[in-house]
DNA sequence: TTGTATGCGTTATCAT
DNA sequence: ATGATAACGCATACAA
């Protein structure tokens, strides 16, 4: 048997369509129905399990509830926590208004693709919105989603905010949090400092880092992974003179190296002092306090939805401190540009407080 | 500027809405249409950016390519796996057969709000059909999702399938990688076995190991996560006599399991053997090599989105390897019910295998 | 207090 | 080869 709809539901009430309408959308006592004639039709909605058609009301109202969260594609765990944070923050936020958050995978190979993944997700679900993780593409793939009259959030979880038109663009300042990392060590002490990175570009969070020494050594592992870590703090730590000072371009290599560090009978943060960029944070009593920088995705994920969906107060408010507001350079009046601060959690296990 | 349509097109190419459609369907040849009339529609619709309403198609065709995939919220990171690895590998194979997924959390608490929950989702998204953790929930709180006339698939990602009626019902035999790994094992040395699992309920999982074993100590920890298996643990070894045989609930228990026995000096797996549940798996050169057994909800999200979507070409070939088949006690005939085995993975590292 | 008419944008059928 | 039109289910303004 098909899906019930208002006219099942009219009959077995005994009442009129649109007077199934009112009573469903709650309009019932506003345009004076009777006690009576409400119950009936509630009472037979529920007998047949009459839900109004989703797509009929999209169509009718023009609108939908659906947000579309586009997001690069995952190319190892190191974009676990965007994955995760961003998507559970912006469902959290959205559900608390009443929307939904579908996440679209755009792969980071075959970008050819990308202009038709959008096209089709056009055509096939009616979004009130996108929330586009920019990432390393070329802003024309998204043509056809500026072209459609739907909001768009720019998203760039690795680095500043993209001046791209939409209502909002957010960024993050990760050099601040480094920043404020590196005041609370005293760092003239530091004869060798060395940058502990993965493969592929140098990210932003590097350059408060590169400001401050002078010489600094640069030790690429060969993924972005602890094992990764492990191994080349391993062999740094064994060839030669000792660094002092490590700081690890993700948390999983700094768990690598603080590994490799105790199983080579380093001391922590005695010999060797080591912080990272992530915001590493274990629940309950922690194993390991690590000496981090914290990535403010959910922050984003928040600020994200509340943008997309107007409501200036929600930044102002709760998730708009320390956000650095930049607003030259809009087409649009109603854009945002901010970078979100990333904040320096430096803990004594790993780091030689001054 | 507002999203342009059907008529835009026409009038810039200069022919009928109905030609537009024609074309923009791929049905130009097919209908004779000249080369040059497709073109022109083609070029239009590019240049005023046009792509067809979602929400008018959906309501037209009555159908829709969104799949709701329902899952309890995460209380803390031992559900993470289980929603990335479900919610990514569903999204896979959603994309493959150009569907889309949208992830609705379900809360474990106030449980009371879910049937309104559902009847909102139905009322403003249009779903393709539904994929949906039972998790511990009363079925009940499901009516009204069942009552709608899209296809269901139920998952169990902790025990046997349900018996609820849907197009499949799919579960985790936990116990037979747990069973397997026993077999490895020469157990009948062990003196002291010791089940180390988190708050709540025993899951499946402990049973092969309860049957096995006369005398088991267990070993409840306050969380699920790494540092309160490390404190147990810790505990657990400094308070007389050691065990010789741990089992981890999950695979960050162990982890925390592991690294206290190291700091102890409390070697493994020669004074203790340790294995876990969970697959954990660590890609690149390993730091850790865990004994564990693996959690398929890679292929579960596969497997979900394929029942649903009625390729059961896919089940049978690349993921029905392994399933066991329980048929009986369904009352919808084109219901599957099946438990997707579990594999052991036994490592040198952390046990001796016979 | 209830019923009726209209339109939302698209597609497919049918007529030209 | 192209254009006109009905139908999809719902919500609402308006008529009764």
């Amino acid at each position: 048997m098909a899906r019930a709809n208002r006219s099942d539901v009219a009959k077995l009430a005994g009442v009129s369509l649109s007077t199934v309408s009112h009573v469903m959308n709650g309009r019932a006592a506003e345009l004076g129905f009777s006690e009576e004639t409400a119950r009936k039709v509630r009472e037979a909605a529920e007998q047949v399990g009459y839900v109004p058609r989703a797509a009929a009301r999209a169509f009718r109202y023009q609108a939908s509830k659906v947000i579309g969260l586009f997001l690069g594609e995952i190319p190892e765990s190191l974009h676990l926590p965007v994955f995760n944070e961003l998507l559970l923050s912006a469902i959290e936020a959205a559900t608390e208004m009443h929307y939904f958050v579908l996440p679209i995978l755009l792969p980071l190979t075959r970008r050819e693709e990308i202009p038709d993944i959008i096209r089709k997700t056009l055509q096939e679900v009616e979004l009130a919105g996108a929330i586009v993780e920019v990432g390393s593409h070329d802003p024309a793939v998204f043509k056809l989603l500026v072209q459609s009259d739907i909001p768009i959030v720019w998203l760039n979880p690795g680095g500043p905010a993209s001046d791209l038109p939409g209502r909002a663009s957010l960024g993050i300042a990760e050099g601040e949090g480094v920043g404020q990392m590196l005041e609370r060590i005293p760092t003239e002490q530091i004869k060798r400092p060395v940058y502990l990175t993965g493969p592929g570009p140098f990210p932003e969070r590097l350059r408060p880092f590169a400001k401050k020494f002078a010489k600094y050594q640069v030790v690429q592992a060969d993924s972005w992974l602890t094992p990764a870590g492990y191994n080349s703090t391993g062999r740094l730590l064994a060839d030669g003179e000792l660094p002092d000072l490590i700081f690890a371009a993700n948390d999983l290599l700094a768990l690598g190296a603080l590994t490799a560090a105790r199983d080579l009978e380093v001391t922590i943060p005695h010999t060797i002092q080591l912080f990272s960029y992530g915001g590493f944070e274990q629940t309950g009593s922690p194993m390991i306090q690590l000496s981090t920088v914290d990535w403010p995705l959910e922050q984003m994920g928040h600020m994200a939805v509340a943008a997309l969906l107007q409501e200036r107060s929600d930044w102002d408010q709760k998730w708009f401190a320390g956000a650095e507001v930049v607003t030259d350079g809009l087409s649009s009046q109603n854009a945002l540009r901010l970078n979100l601060a990333s904040v320096a959690h430096p803990r004594g296990t790993t780091l030689r407080l001054s």
